[in-house]
DNA sequence: CAAAAATGTGACGGTTTGTAACAACCGGGA
DNA sequence: TCCCGGTTGTTACAAACCGTCACATTTTTG
């Protein structure tokens, strides 16, 4: 699923003329042609507040995104897993931090040009803006996790994420978690404390079951479904899926 | 800041035959020539689930978005204000309720006709994507708050975040709140006794003084944007702007 | 004007937090 | 390979913040 097209980019003056060029069929293409880069667990790909250069595609690991406020209390606005873009903004400077959980990969392609390609290309336009509207779905499921769920459904919320992320493949219930619990917590809103306890209960009810440090089974994934609210119950796993219409909220 | 350019709407029929068509300049241009339709209080514009028909721009008044979980716990993921667009997702169903806070009048624009009219325009397209931008942006503050903000940094944003929106004209700080204290309170992720609580001591402190029910007036500006963290004392009411480098969190 | 809805205020209790101590794990170096 | 220090994860307990419940008060609606 990747590197195919790498081509002549068109230089900075070559815009609007019509001759035909490389003209990728997909995002992953136009970041084919680019070299990888590395980055080591715990380093950052850019800070908050530094001028937005370039556009990033995951190649391999997983990145964390996040905000620190004046104090010290540290927010993760979300995961970065390959196959995601990263820093697609138009603001000129970045709106959050981007370190590396573990040993990543990227592809990195200067904004200006990221642009010039998207607006040649009708191909690409709409896939960019479906990658848009999917980050601004999940952050709304964020916001309803951060307002209204416990602690524990945020948990079940957070790992029946992961899984579905990972398990494209299904019945593969094992799930690496390669952040730490600090991680866990800061995407959360908990402390450390109350995701490993969360956790602990979790297994206790066989829902769960540790496999290493950094990596557990899902034993009952409707149960899990189920625990973590939004009636998502529709998964393959029995659980009562209902679908009810929920009842008008009192202005 | 409003409707100018009326201009002829191209109907249905005309698409992609380059005849020279209106090609509106602004995203507001576009929707000028639809005719607008009022909501009174209370009443839905489109229900989480309904197939997504339209793209809306608000004329005037203001709107609540929110979803509901299976036990009917309320998220307001956003207010909408006049200038906002409403229901811009590729999804082919709406992911949120919208309901008229107040009386409200919109324009309406049907979706594929507005995703043509995007793709085609060059100079709308730099536009919708800034507003995707904002929304994202304003999305990842309100995760922030909802994370790790304490109830009175929170009532303390939001009520700077109405400020700003209303007051572009500066030193006028009364400040109208349409929505209700249970909006206030889904949108916050509290209760509406806390809300109530908490806008008592804010009174208390002189920080805001109560005008009438849904309005208010902002004594002291930067204090409030103390109260509200994020640092945001980059005003002009005093309040020492603390923009020191976060230490690197570990790991 | 009466009834219903929305708001304000207090006491109390629960979930989550914070502190701390401890256990488990990881990575180097001898 | 084993040992050892530092990091990460777990558990217990007291405290804090916010939610729940109850009711008074104000505002809105019919």
């Amino acid at each position: 699923m990747l590197s195919q097209a790498t081509m002549s980019q068109p230089h900075g003056a070559v815009r609007r003329f019509a001759t035909v060029p490389p003209c990728p069929a997909s995002l992953k293409s136009l970041f084919g042609g680019q070299p990888v880069e590395t980055f080591e667990p715990g380093t950052a790909v850019f800070w908050e507040g530094d001028e937005a250069r370039h556009v990033f595609e995951v190649v391999e690991g997983v990145l964390r995104v996040f905000r620190i406020l004046s104090d010290g209390r540290r927010v993760i606005t979300g995961f970065l897993y390959p196959g995601d873009l990263l820093g697609v903004s138009l603001k000129d400077q970045y709106l959050y931090t981007a370190e590396a959980v573990n040993r990543t990969k990227l592809r990195r392609y200067e904004h200006g040009r990221f642009q010039d390609e998207i607006n040649r290309s009708p191909e690409l336009r709409p896939q960019l803006f479906a990658c848009l509207c999917d980050e601004m779905a999940a952050a709304q499921d964020q916001m309803v996790l951060l307002a209204r769920k416990s602690a524990e459904e945020r948990v079940a919320s957070f790992l029946l994420l992961i899984a579905r992320r990972l398990g494209g493949d299904v019945r593969q219930p094992v799930i690496e978690i390669p952040m730490t619990r600090l991680d866990m917590a800061d995407y959360l809103g908990l402390t450390i404390e109350t995701v490993s306890r969360t956790m602990t209960r979790l297994t206790n009810c066989r829902v769960i079951a540790p496999s290493s440090r950094h990596a557990l089974v899902v034993r009952k994934l409707g149960k899990l479904a189920l625990l973590a609210g939004e009636s998502d119950a529709d998964d393959k796993d029995g659980a009562g899926g209902r679908a009810i219409q929920q009842a008008v909220w009192p202005n």
